[in-house]
DNA sequence: TTGTTAAGCGGAGAGGTTCTCCATATCCTA
DNA sequence: TAGGATATGGAGAACCTCTCCGCTTAACAA
């Protein structure tokens, strides 16, 4: 909740931070029936206030999204340490990826959300944290690999992830084809030991 | 122009077609010059026909993206054609691999629509002629290098299409990173070799 | 306890979107 | 040239995002 989590603001109200609550709770909700493309007005009903209370709060779906995955990608950069000492450095390199790939589609659209909101001045800041955070557990992973003598030294690591996150969204358009992720990822992995 | 395009309907009345293309040509200006978000509207505006005579040609945003594209798509398989003839067939397979990923950026948000519409009972139709024919030049390179010994045998063309497409997607995301799609193929491709 | 005040609230409203409906206008054929 | 089939357009319904600002209320000092 503290690397890379979107905290809240300094201090508080006490009012306000219960509306803070409920908002992140009804958004959740709603982004998990509904996707990100849930609508912003419905989020504020369902926690119960104006939407102009969630604007301030969250000026951005990305702010709001920042505050809701922040401690996924504590979680994912907690496995990504784990990793570091597993036998085989490909294996934990392909399971961390795996991993990325999995929580890239907890809620429908986030990747896409995540990816466009990166690219927009006003909000790149609050998503960015959570890339940096991630994109540093990678490049250990990925060091690892190659030192071991499996990944070819060329490979950027924001470009690996790109390109996973690529893979995450494609899944996430063909919800019936379950494994579609794992043929993908496998597509990519294969590239890594050539 | 014949094979994966949308064609128009049977017969229509002059004046009908006159407006289709007009439709059809204000299509394109928009795209190009907005993405795929491009407003209905607008484009209705532009062709100076109401919004009623819009979603009579074209009932969703991917019956008009099906007739703007047959074309490439035909283009796209004529490569694969040619190709078939090159001397290294791993570099035809990649070279292929590129035009498809090139195509899919043609205009910004082109490939996420595309996804978004095959998903979708009402649209699959008309788009999906178009996959089939890229996915029928694709498997024919894809044996020959397979033949050659270069590709794993249990690749899917429509696995490694999905990935390409997902590729194109992410590097529309980053257009200040030109060279961007260019590595995610490689790195892709590279998994070819393994 | 009570008064002051800054922080926070909410919802109307501006301006955007998609898509439908059907009275009207236009073409085409006999 | 007349009459029927076909096509039109734009107002309107129903959504969306995001802003503004008068009102409410928590928090703190006295």
């Amino acid at each position: 909740m503290t690397t890379a989590g979107g905290r809240p603001p300094r201090r508080l109200r006490a009012d306000a931070r219960d509306n803070r609550d409920q908002l992140l709770a009804a958004a959740r909700a709603e982004f998990t029936e509904q996707g990100t493309h849930a609508s912003l007005n419905k989020i504020a009903q369902r926690a119960g206030v104006g939407a102009g209370t969630l604007y301030r709060h969250f000026p951005t779906l990305a702010a709001l999204l920042a505050a809701l995955i922040g401690d996924d990608v504590d979680a994912l950069c907690a496995t990504g340490r784990d990793l570091m000492t597993h036998p085989d450095p490909d294996e934990a390199l392909a399971v961390w990826l795996h991993a990325v790939a999995v929580h890239a589609t907890a809620m429908r659209g986030l990747v896409a959300t995540q990816m466009a909101a990166l690219r927009d001045r006003r909000t790149a800041g609050a998503l960015a944290a959570c890339h940096d955070a991630i994109r540093a557990a990678g490049v250990a992973l990925l060091d690892r690999a190659h030192h071991h003598g499996s990944a070819p030294a060329h490979v950027d690591i924001a470009d690996l992830l790109t390109l996973v996150n690529a893979a995450a969204w494609a899944s996430e358009q063909a919800p019936d084809d379950a494994a579609l992720l794992a043929r993908l990822l496998a597509l990519i992995t294969a590239g890594l030991r050539a």
